[in-house]
DNA sequence: GGTAATTTGTCCGTATGTATA
DNA sequence: ATATACATACGGACAAATTAC
């Protein structure tokens, strides 16, 4: 009597819904029934169609807004065939071998100019180090860096002094947090006199301006990384390959 | 607003938890509460610490069980669980809208100058054309372009008047080679007099320049081209997420 | 070795909050 | 402002499996 049962109700749901997105019966860009009528045509609780619905949304078939309703999303592998293997841990190595000697370190409050830069809320509260970074205690530095800490997170300020790496491992570390998340813009800019003068380049020189937004597991900004890279001694690059499904 | 401290029990029933795993009231390898204590500890049901522990889980902080409860897992340490899902139509987006116009169209031999800022080898030709992209053709342009497409591929000359997107697609079109690497790298440049006046910005201003190298399958380069954006105008950002495997 | 207790996983019904069309 | 639909939250129940007796 078990043959049709296969397991638990919210994976037949789930594998039910599954097939009828790849078939076409909801195409792409269209609306899956609310969860109380898939309630009525399973009939299970909604508590079932709500974990059902969550394995969708784990595979990125489908996406949920409130009120909104469900709706299904593009497939992945369409237009988008590329995806590449740069790892975040890639994105750091540049800072592995430096050395970063803080000067400041400090809870410091968002202001409107800040805001704009970092995209932090203004009135903020974060832990706000900056310094320098060089390989050797002698040569120019590398980059000028600036950290912007959670405060949730602002007892890693301690730690900043002997650290070398990348920070958010700390944190992940030290808090248990997980960061699922990192944005990273690229600018160009001038650098100004006195900045030019502590990098030890002339002014008027260009620099690579690289922000890094790392956001938790939680959706909660753990950390803002801006570094700023006199051009003549950064490049940034890159590599992404295609990788078959 | 969004202070971090606010909603949703079960996000801070699991900062609690997180909290007293990191701080080691539980150890790794050692046994958390039953969901029943939880409960009781936290005074909520135990929807709440199910969805509590559902996020530890998710972290990987955890690993719960039937009937062995739910126990501290040591973290995964390893730096390298990190993949990104940037995709390299995300990577050239910002072509989309734009419009090419071409000034330069011809077969050039790579000197030395050249062969230094795009590591193609000195002597060999390739078709170089060059020209703005604007998104109005009154506006001023979005950036200067430049190709370099190897001669196999030169046919492909024609078509880059009328065709507005990137231009690897339409190689790997007329010719079935694909692109299987793209290589970018990103640095700061001044921009000089002649080319700041075609860019219509003040001769000084940064700019970014980013230049990809489009490698086939057989390891031969298709296709090298060199973006340079003026800083106010252009501003390179990805995000890289984590991928459970 | 069989049995009972325990604990997670699944499932139900219901109620309230919240964001959106 | 109102209705809608998902998100969160509560309480209760049984199943299955593992541990302890």
């Amino acid at each position: 009597m078990t043959t049709t049962a296969g397991d638990h109700r919210y994976l037949q749901v789930a594998r039910a819904l599954r097939k009828e997105i790849v078939d076409g019966v909801y195409p792409v860009g269209s609306q899956l029934p609310t969860e109380h009528e898939l309630c009525e045509r399973f009939a299970v609780s909604r508590y079932t169609i709500r974990e059902a619905l969550r394995r969708l949304r784990d595979d990125n078939l489908v996406a949920s807004r409130p009120r909104a309703g469900t709706l299904v999303v593009p497939r992945p592998s369409t237009n988008s065939y590329a995806q590449d293997v740069m790892s975040i841990d890639d994105l750091l190595a540049f800072a592995q071998g430096a050395r970063f000697a803080i000067e400041t370190n400090a809870m410091t409050t968002v202001d409107d100019a800040l805001a704009e830069r970092t995209g932090l809320s203004p009135g903020t509260e974060w832990l706000a180090a900056s310094g320098f970074r060089r390989v050797d205690d002698d040569t120019a530095p590398v980059c000028r860096t600036e950290y912007y800490i959670n405060r949730n997170f602002a007892a890693v300020g301690r730690l900043l002094q002997r650290h070398s790496g990348p920070i958010f491992p700390l944190i992940e570390d030290l808090f248990g947090v997980s960061v699922s998340e990192v944005h990273q813009e690229i600018s160009a800019v001038v650098l100004p006199p006195d900045l030019a003068q502590r990098l030890q380049v002339q002014a008027g020189t260009a620099a690579l301006q690289m922000q890094r937004t790392y956001t938790t597991s939680d959706g909660e900004i753990a950390q803002v990384t801006v570094n700023t890279h006199p051009s003549a001694r950064f490049r940034h690059a890159m590599t992404l390959r295609r990788v078959r499904e």
